[in-house]
DNA sequence: TAAAATAGTGTTATAAATACACTAATAACG
DNA sequence: CGTTATTAGTGTATTTATAACACTATTTTA
């Protein structure tokens, strides 16, 4: 761009609007879930959509997405990465919009998510159960989120963001069964998790137990390495996306 | 975006300018190279700078990305992948612009490259010896795709696009080192290349020889499988991207 | 014709991924 | 109170991929 700007009119020419779209995933009762929003108006009304807004001019791309996770969620201080922009013309009807997709991970326990499950306007849903029409381009980028979280899942410690403070084994691989969609061997992931070494142990036991057979240990994240550590679940062809 | 648009009014709000801009690869001289431009205004008067330019209202990023190609090289029907988009609010001193950038990779065999080596303020310049200072955050973005470029060599066939038509598996290999700046073993690097099976016999003998030695054998890409099959060259740990 | 140079193959050791059999500790039930 | 079902967790053998490196092959140069 830098190129010909010497010679360009800011308030000149046409220009498309730049939106942030945030594809919010957390875990509720074990399952992988996205918030979705439902549109009051034309176009799409009552379609749900991928909660965005307006990048102001002057917040940075990721700071427009953090607002907007906190004004949806209230939630801060959670992972947050781009996915990728979407910029199709006429993927609007009303103007050009171009919109920067972000994927964020909530934690499941976090206490100050606002949404209720019984709200009509703002719902949890499970990927496996996702509304059949989603407004604009939505479905092609949720479709492009879970596959960069699945992706992403095998070669990082991303999955630890979803998780509560303490857990179980038995807990982590479900959830990564959950977001990969397939069943796990579960000595070869003990052995997995163990070699990261990105766990301690949690010496508080479980109150209540509603399972039965033998009780499980709770771990809690190694602060101190989680993040930094990129912990590689399983190499593998068929985790790749396409293009990203 | 989409949720507050309603009551948005198109002409009201001053809003950021969106344009793209595009590392493109090549390789000369069996060297990875980069394509740059020499700035002529301020800002960053004298800097190289990557290529790019306004989004326009009716064309896509990624036509505006391979117009933007065409623009500076003359080359068409190119490798291109979205990179990442950038658009912290400093980035540009004169307005607010986001920047979304794109990866071209450019066969070395393709006459109609119109830059010359020699040309004052358009060059390829090496990418182990680029220009000190560059403009804007450009030093970024380009860190960044290179960094993007030696993931994916690993785990794509994403290095074939820089090859000319026909090639020896020497050649491939040095792109391979060039590219991942580190020797690779000859016995390995030909048991992975015969085995995923993407190369066919070119049955032309290269005429004009330099070289000693025994003759290398040309082979060209099977078009029917190089984009589609996921050719894993080597599964590592350190081959893996922060964040994007 | 020998040496240097480049091309290409084979072989072995090590490490990782996978499959699956085994032991451990609890709740439910007769 | 012991047996069975159930969930947690460990151990091991097989297969497969990676890496290191020794070897053979075909040419140019001198």
């Amino acid at each position: 761009m830098q190129e010909q700007a010497e010679s360009y009119d800011v308030t000149r020419y046409e220009r498309p609007s730049v939106t942030v779209d945030v594809v919010i995933f957390t875990l509720i009762h074990q399952e992988l879930q996205v918030l979705l929003v439902q549109r009051r108006n034309w176009p799409f009304e009552g379609c749900w959509a991928i909660p965005g807004g307006f990048v102001d001019m002057d917040e940075s791309l990721e700071w427009a997405a953090r607002r907007e996770l906190e004004e949806e969620t209230g939630v801060r201080d959670v992972y947050l990465e781009q996915l990728y922009t979407f910029g199709d013309v006429g993927r609007d009807p009303r103007t050009r919009v171009i919109s920067v997709a972000y994927i964020a991970l909530v934690r499941a326990d976090v206490q100050q998510i606002r949404v209720s499950e019984e709200s009509h306007d703002v719902r949890w849903f499970p990927v496996r159960t996702l509304p059949e029409r989603l407004a604009f381009d939505h479905a092609q980028i949720l479709a492009y989120a879970i596959g960069r979280l699945r992706s992403k899942l095998e070669y990082t410690t991303l999955a630890f963001q979803l998780l509560p403070e303490q857990f179980s084994i038995p807990e982590l691989k479900h959830i990564y069964e959950q977001i990969l969609g397939e069943p796990l061997d579960k000595g070869n992931f003990y052995r997995k998790i163990k070699e990261a070494d990105l766990l301690e142990e949690a010496h508080v036991v479980r109150e209540e137990r509603k399972t039965r057979g033998r009780p499980t240990q709770l771990w809690r994240v190694r602060r101190d390495r989680a993040l930094e550590k990129q912990f590689v679940f399983r190499w593998r062809e068929d985790r790749l996306e396409r293009g990203g």
